[in-house]
DNA sequence: CCGCATATGTAGCCATGGCTACAATTCGGT
DNA sequence: ACCGAATTGTAGCCATGGCTACATATGCGG
């Protein structure tokens, strides 16, 4: 029943590939969290003072509405990764932090990925955007190694 | 205004940025269409024939109910990438095929890539899932380019 | 110190993609 | 020919992330 058929090309087994879909699906729920943190991040600079910053600013750099910034903000607020206080703008938390700082890392090391295999800046900027998000901790191991052995290409 | 403080480190001007993330936010209603006509392609095989495929054996493969499955079939059939009669599964039209024909042909090269940078299989198969919606004809053109002269790694 | 522009917040709408629960249809086996 | 299991379809719920429109707060310039 399962392999009746065998169809033609790599049709995975059914349960590995529902679980790789699924996780892709799952990500997804975290894709606008690392977002927002990662963007915060960028904004406020890495100095210790780390400014507040307004929704209408995330609202510009994001390209959504600020209304949709404010509701998303307090999905990050629930979870840990940021603080506000209203009219008073948005400080990652240490949590936020520390995810700003993977997912900035993990941001860098795709960009020098691609730009390596010789992909034009233009385009490693704006795919990068969209792939970073689905770069497991073995797959990144694997473009730092990549790269380390790849002179700046 | 607009870039009073200059902050850390690289924060692309407003725009451009808006620009990537918009798109990559964008892209993000076809990835659902792009895994059913992807996954309905290779359960149905090459062959002309081309047998119809029922809700459950795709609610199987993607790891969500058939209820699920067959509200996305509607989308598919709207959007012109599939037809479907009352009972008698899916199948795709000549735009699904097209579709199926150059997701199935990305998804390929997204893997290659990663097995050519170093990433283990498992990984590559996993990470492909979720990166390949996001890689645009001229990364994919860089990602082939990169292949034809990396001899099977 | 007041008013007005700007930023922020709220309310309420929509589409999407999940789900469960229940109804209807097919179809194989007796 | 029919009965029951499995598949398919429908209804209705939820959370999310968009949006617009409207309401409120801030804070600067006069």
């Amino acid at each position: 029943m399962t392999a009746a058929r065998r169809p033609t090309p790599t049709v995975p087994d059914t349960v590995t590939q529902a679980a790789h879909l699924g996780r892709a699906r799952t990500a997804q729920t975290r894709v606008l969290l690392e977002d927002y943190v990662e963007l915060i991040a960028d904004l406020a600079g890495d100095a210790a003072d780390a400014p507040p910053i307004g929704p209408s600013t995330l609202a510009r750099h994001l390209g959504v509405s600020h209304a949709t910034v404010i509701k998303c903000i307090g999905r990050l607020s629930r979870e840990g990764l940021a603080t506000t206080l209203p009219y008073r703008g948005v400080t990652l938390t240490q949590a936020g932090l520390a995810l700003a700082d993977r997912v900035r890392r993990r941001h860098r090391i795709v960009v020098a990925l691609l730009r390596a295999v010789g992909v034009p800046e233009a385009e490693a900027a704006a795919d990068a955007e969209g792939i970073e998000h689905h770069v497991s901790d073995k797959t990144l191991a694997a473009f730092e190694r990549f790269l380390r052995h790849t002179p700046v290409g």
